[in-house]
DNA sequence: TTAATATATGAGTATAATCGAATATATGCA
DNA sequence: TGCATATATTCGATTATACTCATATATTAA
C-alpha cells in the first residue's frame, strides 16, 4: 500500500494515470498530450508499472500503456477515489480534453514522429490557447 | 488529491493513521505504541493535520489526535482502501495489537510521563517479545 | 546489414523529504 | 511568579526523488 501511495504522490504520474484510466496510449502520445519529455514520461510510466497500477503491451517499436485491469478490479475503492479527484480538478480535466482533441483528429503516432510540433500546436489551439493558461 | 497521496506515502504516517482510524490518542501515547521519537511523531501528525486527514483537540497540556470525521465522510472510498490495506499487513496489525494492549492496561499518559520505559516494556512483553521480530 | 526510430536507462544535478538533537512555546501546578 | 511538562518547531545532516541530457537497446524497414 505504501508503494502505491508513493507512486500516486506525484503530479506527473497522476496526470498520466488520469489519461490511462480511460484510454490506452503509447509513450509518444503522452509526451505530446502532457507536454513532458520522453525520458520523463518513460520513467514515470515505469514507476506506475513497477507497482502494478498499469501494464504495457508492445506493438512493434511502440509500447502501449493501459490501466491494469487486475489492479482496478482488486482496488475498486481506490479507483473510485481517483475518479472523484480527477473530476474535480482543472489540470486533469484539461489533460483529458487535450487527449480527446488528439484522438478525434487525423493525427497518430506516425504524425507525431513526422512533426511533433504540428500536433502539439494543433492541440494547443483547439484546447483554447496555450496550455496552463 | 496530490497532497493527500503525498501525506499517505510514508510508513510512519500510515502507521499513525492506522491507529487514529479507530482510536483517539495523544502524542505521547503514539510515541510509545509506535516507538518513534517525540519530534518525529509531532511532525508526522502535523503533516496529516495540514492536509485535513486528522484533527487535533487540546486537553490541557495534552493534544489528542483523531481521524477527521469530515474527511472520512467525504472520502469514504479512500478510507475503505486504507482499511483493506491495513488489515492485510503485519506491521499495522501489530501496531493495533500494541495499542489494544496499552488501552486495556492500567497505564495512561501520566504513567508514560513517570516511566516511559516501563510502559514500553510492558507492551513489548505482552505483544510477544521485542517489536519487529 | 545499415539507418532510422521508440523506448529505456545511466550519470549528474537540483530539489525535497526525513530524522535526531536542540530549542521554543504553552500549559499546569507549587 | 517560577518550575516542570507536552507538544511544536528549528537546524543541520542524510537520504530519496525528479529532472535534463546523453547514451543504450530493440525494432522496423531499406
Amino acid at each position: 500500500m505504501i508503494e502505491i501511495f508513493k507512486a500516486l504522490g506525484d503530479e506527473n504520474r497522476l496526470r498520466i494515470l488520469n489519461i490511462l484510466k480511460n484510454y490506452e496510449l503509447c509513450v509518444c502520445e503522452l509526451e505530446v498530450i502532457l507536454e513532458i519529455s520522453q525520458s520523463n514520461a518513460s520513467r514515470h510510466l515505469a514507476k506506475l508499472k513497477n507497482v502494478g497500477i498499469i501494464t504495457a503491451s508492445k506493438d512493434g517499436q511502440w509500447v502501449h500503456y493501459q490501466l491494469s485491469k487486475k489492479f482496478a478490479e482488486k482496488n475498486k475503492p481506490l479507483l473510485e477515489y481517483l475518479e472523484a479527484g480527477f473530476q474535480s480538478n482543472e489540470i486533469f480535466e484539461n489533460d483529458l480534453n487535450r487527449y480527446v482533441i488528439y484522438k478525434d483528429s487525423e493525427y497518430n503516432c506516425q504524425t507525431i514522429t513526422n512533426d511533433k510540433d504540428l500536433v502539439t500546436k494543433y492541440i494547443d489551439l483547439k484546447s483554447g490557447g496555450i496550455d496552463n493558461e
